[in-house]
RNA sequence: GUGGCCGUAGCUCACCAGGUAGAGCACCGGAUUGUGACUCCGGAGGUAGCGGGUUCAAGACCCGUCGGCCACCCCA
């Protein structure tokens, strides 16, 4: 087969599951709305040196995913592996950082990764940032924002909140040297990948999912007794405000951030419903992102969720969906006379009700075949146009559904009648 | 980048000691001339992912490659 395929890890959404996307993104927008965040619409390609700069030259979206290329001026661009640099970048940009600033994204990411489940090259995700409020306040207010979203999407009950705090840079570094000296005693026990991590990114080690590896940190130096005063007491105010709100968490001690602009609060909500991939949504601090890509120094929190996963979930969740019909209304129409005036008068219907969905047979064929797509678009009602029709300037209104069994009559009304009787008809 | 499983009609899958393919669903047509759902009858549709090798003969065996799924890794 030559045929042109899609491109690895990019995969098509059918019409099928769109109808599941589009309740994930009305209901996100909603919340987020509830909730005073604007949306802002960003580049999928940026410069390179914006995500090297924010996400870390050493981190592996950056030595080994992302998408880059020279354009034809030579210039260096990737597509963009995450949203939070491009934000922060438009947010310096265009100056709006001078007041506290709740923004949202939504749009593909990419990275090139090995595809499984949950996991894609192109993949969707929707961040969410608030500039300019340095207290742990921001931080609960998109934890419960996200709480609410779950309840809205009625994925309470699969999601698991992990909370955090990995402290300021000077906290990470002196415990990234404790770190490496107490792991270094045990590098013969340590598994292949932690061993290797060892000399690149450390802390990267505690969310191993080596058993032996985790059993080994177990006698090591903890994160949280190298945080400074600050941070421990943000820490404890997030886990009181979350009390208060009702939020259940846990706090994972070990739970880090594979990118590097990071600091104090970092979370995730988990799921064990999705296999290996079982975050769906997670995010934290970064105080000093702004300053570091060029803008006033700014605080700021955020987070980004995974919509695949979102999707894979709600599927999970709703079990097979039922085949929903495309069509409330199906035209037949047989004969070039019909077919002209059902055109115009399914024009004229779709005027006064716009929020009938009406669909007409394309193509011609007989009364029988075209019935037989009536009935498989799931449509309740089909209007029927013949030669017959055309003579006597009517039309036949047949009710293809709702009868509790009992064989459903057919009218032939004349035009001027077709949207009354068809009100009546799918009146609830 | 590593590993395991897999790749046959639109979809889900089967067959055969290796001898040039079948089912269900879907699709199209018919069962009295303008009418669907159930039923019956008929039809169309595959050079078995691609390339190479072994063989008289390969979709079936071997190698490579591409792709899929899952896991490692990574992360949303």
């Amino acid at each position: 087969m030559s045929e042109v395929t899609a491109i690895r890890g990019m995969s098509d959404i059918l019409p099928a599951e769109t109808s599941r996307w589009q309740f994930l993104e009305r209901t996100v927008a909603a919340v987020l709305a509830a909730y005073g965040y604007g949306e802002i619409r960003l580049p999928v390609v940026e410069k390179t040196a914006l995500f090297k700069r924010s996400i870390g030259e050493v981190t592996d979206i950056v030595e080994k995913e992302m998408y880059t290329f020279d354009d034809r001026n030579g210039d260096s661009m990737t597509l963009r592996p995450e949203g939070t640099a491009g934000c922060v970048r438009a947010a310096i940009q265009q100056g709006i950082l001078n007041t506290p600033r709740r923004l949202w994204y939504t749009g593909p990411m990419f990275r090139y990764e090995r595809p499984q489940k949950g996991r894609q090259r192109q993949f969707h995700q929707t961040g969410v940032e608030a500039f300019g409020v340095a207290t742990p306040d921001m931080d609960a207010e998109l934890i419960v924002l996200c709480a609410r979203l779950w309840r809205r999407l009625g994925l309470t009950d699969c999601v698991e909140l992990q909370i955090n705090s990995i402290g300021n840079a000077e906290a990470r570094k002196a415990y990234r040297y404790a770190l490496i000296d107490y792991l270094q005693a045990h590098s013969k026990a340590l598994d292949a990948d932690s061993q290797r991590r060892l000399h690149s990114n450390p802390l990267r080690i505690l969310d191993s999912k080596s058993p032996e590896t985790q059993a080994i940190l177990d006698g090591g130096p903890a994160l949280k007794d190298f945080l400074d005063e600050e941070a421990s007491a943000d820490f404890a105010r997030l886990c009181e405000l979350l009390e208060a709100a009702g939020v259940a968490y846990v706090v994972n001690r070990r739970l880090v951030r594979g990118l590097d602009y990071y600091n104090k609060t970092v979370f995730e909500w988990v799921t064990d419903r999705l296999g290996a991939q079982g975050t769906v949504c997670a995010g934290g601090r970064y105080d000093g992102l702004v300053k570091q890509l060029g803008g006033k120094s700014t605080p700021a929190v955020g987070f980004a969720m995974g919509m695949e996963r979102l999707v894979l979930l709600l599927a999970e969740q709703a079990g097979v969906p039922e085949a929903t019909a495309d069509a409330d209304v199906y035209v037949v129409a047989v004969g070039d006379d019909a077919e002209l005036m059902a055109l115009v008068s399914t024009e004229r219907v779709r005027e006064e009700n716009p929020q009938l969905r009406i669909m007409q047979h394309v193509g011609g064929g007989s009364f029988k075949s075209q019935m037989k797509k009536a009935d498989r678009s799931g449509a309740r009602v089909a209007l029927i146009w013949g030669d017959d029709e055309v003579a006597a300037h009517a039309v036949t209104i047949k009710s293809l559904r709702d009868g509790n069994g009992e064989r459903l009559e057919q009218n032939t009304v004349p035009l001027t009648e077709l949207d009354s009787t068809l009100c009546a008809l799918l009146a609830p």
